[in-house]
DNA sequence: GATGAATGAGGGTTCATTCAT
DNA sequence: CATGAATGAACCCTCATTCAT
């Protein structure tokens, strides 16, 4: 999820005080960019228009115009809050996984886990953003990575054997869970671990495996 | 999550039009059932609490009686909602963990993923729910886990450098993405995969890796 | 206490049914008006703004578009309902009072012992109430009297050692009590005997009282 | 008004904790004690029977027993509390006043101004109560007052011309207006302002009056 | 006779949406 | 076009009153 809320170069500056732009430029935009603040700020349900109007500097009917209701409006708003993430070749699967999912991260604004409460939350009502969150929530990963993991295949580094849906799925579920349940901000230690600790050893084919007895510590 | 929703033994067949008034027994349970049928169906914010008394057959006074708000009702009727997980000992910690997990899943009932979003849109208005999100969404399948990892660990099964808190997190983290994410059911077929495609490889040690080239192919 | 309160010049007359979106002019008078007779009518507790919002045609909503709480749309209409009183020259003490009470029971309308009750009732509840008690309720009557005490002082008329802080309680205290606690609508008669059995005896200095036997006869 | 609210020497003491006294002794002055303190505190609008029933140590539905509304338990707990005045002859009208008025302040709990509104406001709704309003907030006094005013007259204090019911109304009506509406708590210093200012200048009879100019001085 | 429990009828307040300017 | 204003339908919560034990 992603791209950037706040920023709304349209007029948020200026401080004319009414009866201002109208909603095709960046006006747009900035409507918007209200609107995925306040979902992420108090969710789908608790998002009342007046809210967006007051954050937009807009009025109600001026929104109704561009918008035919509620639940339009934050499809519109989330769909066009695409994560962004650079897929480069770094020489092997883990390092281009754990680019990938930096970049991934990065392109998080801090309102990120509350966008994706909202979409969950706000799915259940509605069917359009139903179908937003499975795009936006998973599909944008999982694009990139799978074409990671096909220069990684190309590059010969996927043993046989391997269940690559779970490969991709892995670090995405991984990061999703820390962040939804446990209330986490992800950052590159968390990246690092899942790159070192779950991806990686997928990687290695079967073999031997020696061990000391006190190798595995659970954290708590 | 779960334990049952839906059975009402108390008095439910009984057509009595007025003034049921049982409370003690398992009244309270038929209340906290129809709590959670509603808070898996239409959420937490949607929940109302003409809804609870319609479908308890109670008046909301009644409700008031025993609950001070919504809140408090919302979250009696989850604290009560335990996860049913039984940990046995299977010979393997795979085997375990399958098990494990497949425990967990028949636990649920066709509401828990409805729960898991109520209780993700609560928390974030209501400060017991969140207490109650990381304990119930998370703990209860960590603790077994636990036990599995510690039994594995003195068989011997844990190669030394494994990551074992991540080989607690994956499996449930990937249910978890299953289910909000993509919108599953998860059953058998996702257990076997997690536990054979992403927990046993953690399991082997490293060592060299023999391969083919056409060992992955990514489903979608 | 006083001013008007049934005259509603803005639209009432007119039957049209709904969207009648007069706010500005005279709309607000109205709806006060109509808060003022329901408050006189069943009192601060017992108003409901399903009352108000019937009584002035209006819609709950729009009673709160404009007044963010019961309390502050009572505070709004008990402030603007001032009494009306005039202060005028009449060449004696006694004959001033005369005038200014009866200016203010004139300013009366038939409400205005309810709106009184209202007054004391709501101010227990409203910190902003309980200071519109104190000055609507008291101060305008007596700074009016304290004009015509400081021209009676100027003539002359206010003998050594006379009370004037009782002087010009006790009219108003008297037709208080007369109001609220007999029921009475006061009117010529009582302000004659209070003026002239009252406060005029006050005016008089001490001196030799001759009297006869049935001088006194209490009427109850 | 008044008598005593809070002491209720029937059980109170005890700490038995349930199912003990019927109604009849002073169990039935222990409820009452209760609501008056509960109208003095909250109103008569905002005093609910679950308020009473708790402060009465007692159920609702016992309540309810013994009294068929709350109107009526109002009606019987104000009824009940009597003001205590003693008249005595001090051997002259003010002197007789100034105990007589200060008996009656004598008698008042702390709770006195939140009944005398109680009252008014109650009485908009219920005749009982209005019917009592009258009595007992004006009768008693009166009646006291006009002992005193006849022993007054055979003492041939009382001058030809005065107004012998306002000479008894106004002390009353001055301490009423500085309780109601200025929430003063009246003491011994008001009592001889009043006798001295406002009724011992009507027993002197009318005569020439001398006077120096700055006799008065309005105290704000 | 005393009580715990139950409830219909509101009461204040908010929300998505629609007019009229 | 953009807005200020209006509103029906809820929503959470409370209260006087009544049963059943």
């Amino acid at each position: 999820m992603s791209g950037g809320i706040g920023g709304s170069p349209g007029r948020a500056a200026a401080g004319k005080l009414r009866k201002v732009p109208l909603s095709n430029p960046g006006r747009r935009r900035e409507v918007l960019g209200a609107v995925l603040a306040l979902l992420a700020e108090v969710g789908y349900e608790r998002l009342t228009m007046d809210l967006v109007a007051q954050r937009a500097r807009a009025s109600k009917a001026t929104l109704y115009q561009r918008w035919p209701s509620k639940a339009q409006l934050v499809v519109d708003a989330l769909a066009e809050h695409q994560p962004v993430i650079t897929d480069e070749d770094r020489g092997s699967l883990p390092e281009d996984l754990r680019h990938l999912l930096m970049s991934w991260l990065a392109s998080w604004t801090e309102h990120d886990r509350g966008l994706m409460i909202a979409l969950l939350e706000g799915s259940r009502t509605d069917a359009d953003l139903a179908r937003l969150r499975r795009e936006r929530l998973s599909r944008p990963v999982r694009q990139a990575a799978e074409s990671a993991l096909a220069r990684a295949d190309r590059r010969g580094e996927i043993p046989a054997g391997v269940d690559a849906e779970l490969l991709l799925e892995t670090p995405f579920a991984l990061v999703l869970m820390h962040v939804l349940v446990l209330d986490e901000v992800p950052g590159r230690d968390l990246v690092d671990r899942i790159v070192e600790g779950a991806v990686a050893p997928l990687l290695r084919g079967s073999g031997p495996r020696p061990r000391g007895p006190e190798a595995w510590t659970p954290r708590r």
